[in-house]
RNA sequence: GGGGAGAUACCAAAGCGGCCAACUGGGCCAGACUGUAAAUCUGGUGGCUUAUGCCUUCGACGGUUCGAAUCCGUCUCUCCCCA
């Protein structure tokens, strides 16, 4: 298939691996697979139970990316079967079961993401519902019988909630049966994952092995935590989307902490170990600033990351203003009297009520026109030229009256 | 099937008849400081056209009371123990 000696070919996937269970087995099937001309099947899974991928998701699918390119298959599913479970994963609280309508919705714009960094051409794309959608009860019991509950509850989230008096759906205990039959199905070779999916991955070999089927490896790499130091998710609003402007993800790259730019820079950069231990070693502002510049370069093209960079030392290094205020044009006739600054800045949508805005005024946190508002209770004249407002750091806005 | 415990704001968790828009911690927002949207410190964290005021909130619905998150009834949901 290629020139790849078979130590390359294996460190393809060893790199930046936190399990390979059983890396023989790798070597020897990786070996086989080679001497009959082709490349193994490497399964992932991706759950379509909220909208948009994050960076957390590129870790594996810059991993995935690599192994394609080396010419594997890569075996995407969708799992919108399961996702109307919900994976237990690193979560502490029964999920809410999502509706058909809610995963359609969701696999759309995922396979769309995942495009960003995998050559989906070359991709095999499943919805784990091809199959579940067939099954009849009898066959989910038969399922459901492969498994213990005394092996379900080893895992430590079971655990976990089982403890904090959580509850726990006896559904739930069916989401790693049913991800690892997709491993059935498709008969996987190596399914990658989150540190937080080996049970699932284990239980997908096994359910091979009783399929008669060679066990997949099961490859697992490191999370990487949110902005807050919790699991990267959506829902926690800690994360970076792929969705995000270059500048957002500049921005929230800046207010990661220092020790963890290390794990960023290993699995979100294609930049090699010499250059990583350099940039580590020098000024930590400025290995962040190239942390985020690589990051919202890779997903916005490296003009996009640049202008990002210097957007952001501009608006926060040298405290300047940024340069694509959007202007808002105040349609409502405006009072002789004026117009309450709480109002205003909640009509223009720099607040979420007129409360909040009050206590921002308050807390000095208000300006127009760069100077700070003292006054809660100030009233705003029909301004004639336009009005530059600030409400906190981040929200500008320059008013126009009609 | 039997017995017990519980449901409070984004999360955790106090409050158990008026002093409660509700202690405290986390998160979040802002201010100061700074290499940064880090750390630290300080303040804030239902809504309302302007407030030592008004309105809505403590699982749901009713009731008692001058007055309820707090007492009573019914319902919904959760956890634990026994079978």
């Amino acid at each position: 298939m290629n020139a790849l000696s078979a130590a390359d070919d294996l460190a393809h996937f060893r790199r930046g691996a936190v399990d390979l269970v059983e890396e023989r087995d790798l070597a020897a099937r990786l070996a086989k697979a080679r001497a009959a001309g082709r490349g193994l099947r490497v399964k992932f899974g991706m759950d379509p139970s909220s909208p948009d991928l994050h960076v957390g998701h590129a870790v594996q699918l810059m991993k995935l990316r690599a192994l394609q390119q080396a010419g594997h298959t890569i075996v995407l599913i969708v799992g919108d079967a399961t996702a109307m479970v919900g994976d237990p994963s690193g979560r502490n609280k029964l999920r809410p079961q999502l509706s058909r309508a809610d995963v359609e919705a969701n696999l759309v714009t995922y396979t769309a993401q995942a495009g960003k960094v995998l050559d989906m051409t070359r991709t095999e794309v499943h919805r784990n519902s091809e199959w579940f959608d067939a099954m009849r009860f009898e066959d989910v019991l038969r399922l459901a019988s492969k498994a213990t509950v005394a092996r379900m509850l080893e895992r430590d989230t079971f655990e976990k909630r089982m403890e904090a008096k959580e509850p726990i759906g006896v559904h739930e205990f069916l989401y790693p049966l049913m991800q690892g039959w997709d491993s059935v199905m498709i008969r996987s070779d190596v399914e990658l994952g989150g540190t937080d999916q080996l049970f699932n991955l284990l239980v997908g070999r096994d359910l091979q092995e009783k399929e008669n089927q060679a066990p997949q490896i099961c490859m697992t790499l490191p999370l990487i935590n949110g902005l807050d130091g919790r699991k990267m998710s959506k829902s926690y609003g800690n994360a970076i989307a792929f969705t995000d402007s270059p500048a957002e993800m500049f921005g929230k790259v800046m207010s990661l902490r220092d020790d963890v730019m290390g794990d960023w820079f290993r699995l979100l950069t294609g930049l090699d170990e010499g250059e990583i231990a350099t940039l580590l070693g020098g000024h930590f502002r400025e290995a962040k600033a190239r942390l985020g510049e690589e990051i919202a370069s890779f997903f916005h093209g490296r003009d996009a990351g640049r202008a990002a960079r210097d957007g952001f030392d501009r608006q926060f290094r040298d405290k300047e203003l940024p340069t694509d205020i959007p202007v808002v044009e105040y349609a409502k006739p405006w009072p002789a009297d004026g117009v309450p600054l709480a109002v205003l800045l909640r009509e223009i949508g720099l607040c979420a009520s007129s409360s909040d805005a009050r206590r921002l005024i308050e807390g000095g946190g208000v300006k127009l026109d760069g100077a700070v508002v003292a006054d809660v209770n100030a009233r705003i004249a029909r301004p004639t030229a336009e009005l530059l407002l600030q409400a906190g750091k981040r929200k500008f806005a320059k008013l126009r009256a009609q």
